[in-house]
RNA sequence: GGCGAGAUAGCUCAGUUGGUUAGAGCGCAUGAUUCAUAAUCAUGAGGUCCCGAGUUCAAAUCUCGGUCUCGCUACCA
């Protein structure tokens, strides 16, 4: 492997719309903060770069849905994240903001050189446009009826309700958030990078010279790469962003995935006025620490933008995480079903390392994971206070009632003694190992063996029995404890600062580095430890309880809230009579080949036998359901499914699930009876 | 529908290029112990390696087919 003069450690910027939780935690910022502090341990020069991202569509709605400005919501955000990671002991070296000036400043020349470059792609599209607000119209920014579901509040997007990704002219009766009025589709030019341009150099760097890269990560970009990438747009009409830095661009800001990367450059620049060695010298190493989700946006659309500017660094690995689920279900901000780190640090005051140590030994590294407040509960008790607290203090312990607190001086180590100190460097290098290679979750299970190690020797030379007999061989055993308690307060620095920060002040310890691991004359003899306090406390059943209930609290509002959509508007008599809703016969039913949910259907409606294409092939199987009575609307416009024209739309109840039942006649009726 | 990742003990995970009896931690059972926060130490029980077929002297591992979970993507009422 090639030797590195210095790291550059990047962490997904979170984006400042919400508070931070146990994924992001889990995913990104336990990982890439051990990495970063196993790094400083060994004296190496790094530099942790990470910040808020605080542009794009999703914040400038949320400030519409509040009354105030996106400044004001990402000001909020901002500040309590920052805190927050502060608390929790994530190193950052800064945590900056892209609304910054030195950000927008860094983008736009970014920007700017690409685009004299002639780096970009010039289109022309159709795009929605308001014209009372005088404004194009994101796809957020668009609600209409959900052509799937008939939710009259889709977004230009997604429709929230079914789930269904839509795009803007999909949406029956568009409208726009801002003004409310009806959009009209008009003319917009957007610059657009060629990723297809740069499919030779992706797959040459990461298909050929990135092979170690983790499995998922590979596989993603191999994905992606195989299927063949398509230009990108890098600019949006909005007007929340950094302004596109061209003439008669007016109204028009970089796309926020061009611009959110280019954070971590402009964080550094904020950092250091020596930031070009960090990104420009070959000699640095940089690594981006993110969730799966991001994995094509860092090894395929950054790597690009960084080729095309030409004099930045490439990351040498990006060791994205998957996702962590919560008690079974997935992690979800908008649903409030999370475990939010701010209220974590004031429900859980002074456990913080509790925190880190059952995310990184849980962490989602291979597949999906699920956090439990039981498993929680049972790795602090089990592992941090029975096997690690526990081994700290029998060693203090002892040796503050046999020796007054002074490290004794050690007798002729005999052959288990010198078999259990000479495995401390052996863990020293299994850790290293691990580290070097993202694998955080063995790290610490090595780690935490060194405890193990520590208890079983304890039990083997029984010090309490040996003081009775022999005191100068009590002094050695003591002696060898603690310097194992002394290795442990380096060894697992990286991943419980906190504690190992408490353990070092019990011990007296001044200053230490990773290179000592190994070292069996840390604490000199006659040198003076501290009283013992415990590192860890156990945490009861009711803390836990407590939590869950919360959680659960959590559940029950939110099937309130779906049991509770609101009504929609009142609609006249003429309105309603307008549909023709019949009963009919379903005749013959077949899926739509290579789709997901599509069942064609030949209905016999009573005054016709018409065609129907339905999205009920996830419920109901298309042989089932022939010559089944069900409820039709005739007289909705025809609309071709995958080439196949629609003549009409099946009613479908939708429970709280997305589940879809029909709407059938209780007592079989006629054919083509009316509904009313 | 296409693609990617995953499925191994009750839970969380290892398992290198196929090779003795499939491992670890936690939990569980039994015993020992009392310095220690009822902590620790030893021993043990516990497995259809997702299912089915194939290749091989030999498959958790390789091939083919299928199931389930997550993600990306397409299509979409």
């Amino acid at each position: 492997m090639q030797k590195f003069k210095r790291h550059l450690i990047t962490s997904a910027l979170p984006y400042a719309n919400g508070p931070i939780h146990i994924g992001h935690l889990a995913g990104v910022y336990i990982p890439s903060d051990i990495y970063t502090r196993y790094l400083r341990l060994k004296g190496a020069d790094v530099l942790s770069i990470c910040g808020s991202d605080e542009h794009g569509v999703p914040i400038t709605l949320k400030a519409r849905q509040e009354h105030v400005s996106p400044q004001d919501i990402v000001d909020k955000y901002h500040q309590q994240n920052k805190d927050s990671f502060e608390k929790f002991g994530i190193a950052f070296d800064i945590y900056s903001r892209t609304t910054s000036p030195v950000h927008h400043k860094t983008a736009s020349e970014f920007f700017r050189k690409l685009y004299d470059e002639n780096k970009f792609i010039e289109k022309t599209s159709e795009q929605y446009f308001d014209e009372e607000a005088g404004q194009f119209l994101a796809d957020r920014y668009i609600t209409g009826t959900c052509p799937h579901c008939g939710n009259e509040n889709a977004y230009g997007d997604q429709c929230e309700r079914c789930g269904t990704s839509l795009s803007p002219n999909e949406l029956i009766q568009p409208k726009s958030t801002i003004s409310g009025s009806k959009p009209v589709l008009k003319e917009t030019t957007h610059w657009y990078l060629p990723l297809d341009q740069y499919e030779p150099f992706l797959n040459k760097w990461i298909l050929e010279d990135h092979k170690e890269w983790k499995t998922n990560v590979y596989g993603q970009c191999k994905s992606w790469l195989d299927t063949g990438l398509q230009p990108r747009a890098v600019s949006r009409d909005l007007s929340w962003g950094v302004p596109v830095p061209v003439k008669g661009a007016k109204g028009k800001v970089l796309y926020v995935w061009f611009d959110a990367p280019i954070g971590y450059i402009s964080a550094t620049k904020e950092l250091t006025d020596n930031w070009e060695k960090y990104w420009k010298d070959e000699e640095t190493k940089m690594v981006h620490f993110i969730g799966k989700d991001n994995i094509v946006f860092h090894c395929i659309i950054f790597p690009s933008m960084l080729k095309a500017e030409g004099s930045y660094n490439l990351p040498e690995n990006v060791p994205a995480n998957e996702f962590l689920n919560l008690e079974g279900d997935k992690i979800s901000t908008s649903r409030n079903w999370a475990v939010w780190l701010h209220e974590y640090l004031e429900d859980f005051e002074g456990k913080e390392d509790v925190l880190r140590y059952v995310l990184c030994a849980n962490a989602p590294e291979t597949k999906d994971n699920d956090f439990t407040w039981k498993d929680f509960q049972a790795r602090n008790n089990n592992e941090l206070v029975a096997i690690l607290g526990n081994f700290i203090n029998r060693a203090i312990v002892l040796t503050n009632k046999y020796f007054n607190g002074e490290v004794p001086k050690p007798g002729k180590f005999n052959t288990y003694d010198k078999e259990t100190l000479e495995e401390i460097p052996r863990i020293k290098t299994k850790v290293e190992h691990s580290l070097e290679n993202y694998r955080f979750r063995e790290a610490l299970q090595k780690a935490m063996n060194l405890a193990r190690l520590g208890n079983k020797y304890l039990a083997d030379t029984e010090p309490w029995n040996t003081i009775k007999t022999d005191e100068e061989r009590v002094k050695t055993i003591l002696y060898v404890s603690l310097q194992i308690s002394a290795n442990l307060s380096i060894v697992l620095a990286p991943f419980l600062p906190f504690s190992t920060q408490k353990l070092s002040n019990i011990l007296q310890i001044e200053s230490f580095n990773w290179n000592m691991i190994g070292d069996n004359q840390i604490l000199k003899s006659g040198h003076k430890i501290g009283k013992g306090t415990h590192l860890f406390q156990k945490i009861e059943d009711n803390e836990i309880k407590t939590q869950v209930e919360k959680l659960l609290n959590t559940k029950q509002q939110n099937e309130k809230l779906v049991s509770h959509n609101p009504m929609k508007e009142t609609v006249s008599f003429e309105d309603f009579s307008k549909m023709d809703i019949r009963t009919g016969t379903i005749l013959e039913a077949e899926k739509v080949p290579k789709t997901k949910k599509l069942i064609k259907l030949l209905i016999d409606t009573g005054i016709d036998q018409r065609t129907v294409v339905s999205g009920i092939a996830e419920y109901y199987k298309a042989e089932d359901i022939i010559g089944k009575q069900v409820s039709v609307l005739l007289n909705l416009q025809p609309r071709k499914l995958k080439g196949i024209e629609s003549q009409g739309m099946i009613l479908m109840a939708e429970n709280s699930d997305g589940k879809l039942t029909f709407v059938s006649p209780v007592e079989e009726s006629e054919n083509g009876a009316e509904i009313k």
